[in-house]
DNA sequence: CGGGTTTGACCTGCGC
DNA sequence: GCGCAGGTCAAACCCG
């Protein structure tokens, strides 16, 4: 269960970084960007999902406890038809949101009748020849692949569990767990590939990461996390493992001239003037008419009540607006304090999230123990 | 040398 | 059942 809390906040802090920048734009220029902009999708295929978050109840725990963010005037319950969450936002800047948006509606009119999970559908079509055989494909490979697949692989593609968010290029690493690339595919109807990360954090982590860039918005970078973590969450020092080839980026940086396709790999630390203006993001929140502390009233998480009842269906929709202390304390709360399986959640707020830092029980304060134990109790 | 990236091939899920 | 598209594998390559 503390996994969950784990995986849990990696979407949580993983969208708040952008989070954070855009409540920066929206204190500056009214809404320059779109509060709802980081529309992350919780499926549950289970009760005990790894990724359960912590939905209000009806008893109002979390209502009464979290009084500053929990507004039920600004936090509807969405519908997948309700006019009233998928509301155009400000000017095209989020046609991705909105594509997102449909394919979320759709994917709730589709389970309505089937209970499944769907991928986007196609965008516009656009052809590239960005990749070229450069090898030969090789006897021993194939031999090998032979062995292999006397295996056979099982993949749940429909009912897999995934958390899409969109983050800004600059936020792309700011996601702390370690990540390698394995994979990168050109999809249909995008001009930009798919580029598949695991997780490296622990051997025979089964979470797995998609980035890919927005078609319409070539900063933002849309990111489907998929599968648990069954590790313990890592340190800010181990997150920098296998990141530490720095000045890669400079290489990254001349591929990605070269083609308009290349990505930053998320594993790999961006440089300290970024990094800067990550922290500035947050440090300078109050500075954009957002105070420290004070409660942005576009907060919402949205719950599906129609599918609410449905293990198979839940679905979580938590807009890209800023996620003040108060949400992170009460998470803290509520994934630290009243399971017992405290975590290192702390940790995992990473140098973007230094005004946060102490809101969460820090690792090896005693917790390392009971994160260890999560971990092992998953495995 | 260890670990990450690249990339073509292969497998599987899904729609028709 | 077939074909397409997405997801994964793993050798080769790259880099510190």
């Amino acid at each position: 269960m503390a996994t969950a809390d784990w995986d849990l906040y990696a979407v949580v802090r993983s969208c708040s970084s952008t989070v954070n920048r855009a409540s920066s734009a929206v204190g500056s220029d009214g809404c320059h960007e779109d509060p709802l902009a980081c529309l992350v999708s919780l499926t549950f295929e289970e009760e005990d999902d790894p990724f359960a978050f912590p939905i209000p109840s009806k008893s109002g725990s979390l209502q009464e406890s979290h009084e500053p963010f929990w507004n039920p005037t600004t936090m509807g319950t969405y519908r997948g038809r309700d006019p009233s969450f998928s509301r155009p936002v400000d000017g095209g800047s989020s046609g991705q949101h909105h594509q997102i948006q449909q394919q979320q509606q759709q994917q709730q009119e589709e389970e309505q009748e089937q209970p499944t999970i769907r991928t986007s559908p196609a965008a516009p079509v656009f052809t590239s020849g960005q990749f070229v055989n450069q090898r030969q494909p090789q006897p021993l490979q194939l031999k090998k692949r032979a062995q292999q697949h006397e295996v056979p692989r099982t993949r749940k593609r429909k009912n897999q569990k995934r958390i899409v968010c969109r983050v800004t290029g600059e936020n792309l690493s700011s996601d702390q767990w370690s990540w390698r690339k394995y994979g990168q595919k050109p999809i249909k109807g995008s001009p930009y590939p798919r580029h598949y990360y695991r997780c490296t954090s622990s051997k025979g982590c089964s979470a797995r990461k998609q980035v890919e860039r927005s078609n319409f918005e070539p900063d933002t970078f849309i990111v489907t996390y998929t599968g648990d973590h069954t590790h313990s969450w890592p340190s800010y020092r181990n997150s920098l493992a296998g990141s530490s080839r720095r000045n890669r980026l400079s290489t990254i940086r001349k591929a990605a001239n070269a083609s308009s396709t290349s990505l930053i790999s998320p594993t790999i630390p961006l440089s300290a003037s970024e990094d800067g203006a990550n922290a500035g993001n947050v440090y300078n929140a109050g500075d954009n008419g957002v105070k420290k502390g004070e409660t942005v009233n576009t907060m919402a998480l949205q719950t599906f009540p129609d599918v609410e009842n449905d293990d198979d269906n839940d679905v979580i929709l938590i807009p890209n607006v800023h996620v003040n202390e108060y949400l992170l304390n009460g998470l803290g709360e509520l994934i630290g304090g009243s399971g017992g399986g405290s975590n290192s959640i702390g940790s995992g707020l990473g140098p973007n999230w230094p005004a946060f830092r102490g809101q969460f029980p820090s690792p090896g304060t005693g917790n390392s123990a009971s994160s260890a134990g999560a971990a092992a109790g998953r495995e």
